[in-house]
DNA sequence: TGTACATCAGTGAACGCGCGTTCACTGATGTAC
DNA sequence: TGTACATCAGTGAACGCGCGTTCACTGATGTAC
């Protein structure tokens, strides 16, 4: 039972979701809770300053003023700290793209979309790090387990619905082509459409996909430093390619970058 | 003078690229480029099994049965060496997007871009490292120096040309949109037409720069992992990419994916 | 309410490892006269 | 063509560092009766 009991708390700390939390919690269940943010933190700080390969565990340990080894108590590993940390990352964008979307009603589709593209942006540049730590190169040796596939959907959905309450309006433009997509991307697209843009069609789907591409191209670069002695007016650049990509993807009422 | 001598040979190694290389080379010349070619050999195995920050002097001396130290003779530190695997990935990937761009006759503009684009995503998925290595997240604490900038440029100029030669060819479609470009990026799209597209109209620069950021964008996606469980065909999707965003840049001539 | 036992948090030392870089050196290659 | 000297390539030992992880341990917190 207290092993039931360990594995759920356990489970509790690593997603920080769920909100059925006992109210009454052991003064070690609590210490364990908060000692275990405050290792998140200081790593998420360490990682803030100098890259997710610089990240180490002695390091952390250090700044908390405990023994290395005591982080073992904690995180069974390296990784899974950094996964704790992908997971964080994966939420905190998901978060800041879902307040941003709330922000307009949910008829003013042009204004979702830039709101909440326009918090990818920010978010990735407040949080550079983090951003390259979930959408730059994968760590070497190090392969994401299952549980950080559902924090790393959420900005995915909040995208996906914008194009789905388009449709839904019945202000998505049809964007078909002269041609027909291929078998295999066409089943992916039902399959996508079936699961966060229900009542899409095939093509305006892939647009979407494709936009979803370009929004997280654009960013990279512009982090990644691929715009220097090119763009000069990232800012700019990126309210211009929300327009021009939305309008792509079949959104309506596009104004420009306003 | 043979200070200037040795600084030229420097150079000529470092760039590899200059033809004007002298006929005659004495022995120890000779050796010198051919054991720092044998350098950046074995420290690109390593790059390709392993990631840049797994990439160490000594395990490249060591494979090459030398002394660590001795590579000192050839890199001023590790950070030259990476320089040196930058300048070459960047060169290798320029050189297989020249190439087939090189296989298509000059006015089929839509198979150029089709040639170009697929090239960029082979090339990629070939090497997965050296890509990550140059559009991935940046090496933590490394900065790139200026004589990366050249070698970086070729596969935009490569790009740039289709766009370029399909404005002169008049078949460029218009792609106005109902609003004008914020002042600073109307300023970055006249300097990137002067520089690469003389000919090609701001709004289709800016098209083609967004082009240009979605290309990169949905080839990372694939390499690092981010398609998963979303787009199970990612070929048949990079396709349908490509020929979607040819026409959103305005190109001629899009039969499909074919 | 108090006692005996089980569980857990945290310590400190150690293992074994690899790294980048420096330095004084030896011997081979090239150069000037 | 031969000799004296300068330049260069490569060696091997050393410096100083930090890392992830394990392990036997002590003392505090929680639990069952």
């Amino acid at each position: 039972m207290s092993r039931a009991l360990h594995s759920f708390v356990a489970s509790d700390l690593a997603t920080c979701q769920t909100g059925a939390v006992p109210a009454v919690r052991s003064a070690r269940e609590r210490a364990r809770a908060e000692l275990t943010r405050d290792i998140t933190d200081e790593a998420r700080r360490q990682l803030e300053a100098a890259g997710a390969s610089a990240l180490s565990l002695r390091a952390v340990a250090r700044e908390l003023g405990m023994a290395s080894s005591a982080l073992y108590r904690y995180f069974a590993s390296r990784d899974d700290l950094l996964t704790a940390l992908i997971v964080d990352a994966y939420d905190a964008l998901g978060e800041v793209a879902e307040a941003a979307d709330a922000t307009r009603v949910r008829g003013d589709i042009a204004g979702r979309w830039r709101a909440v593209c326009a918090a990818v942006r920010s978010w990735a540049l407040a949080h550079p790090h983090e951003y390259a730590l979930v959408y730059g190169s994968p760590v070497p040796g190090y392969r994401a387990p299952e549980r950080t596939i559902i924090p790393a959907s959420r900005i995915t959905v909040v995208l996906a619905a914008v194009v789905r309450d388009a449709a839904a309006a019945g202000v998505l433009a049809a964007g078909d082509v002269g041609w027909a997509l291929e078998e295999p991307l066409a089943a992916d697209a039902a399959r996508v459409a079936d699961t966060a843009m229900p009542g899409v069609p095939p093509h305006a789907v892939v647009r979407g996909l494709i936009a979803w591409t370009q929004l997280f191209g654009i960013v990279s670069f512009e982090l990644f430093g691929h715009l220097t002695g090119v763009v000069e007016a990232p800012e700019a650049f990126f309210n211009a390619s929300v327009a021009m990509v939305g309008t792509f993807v079949g959104l309506p009422g596009d104004p420009g970058p306003a």
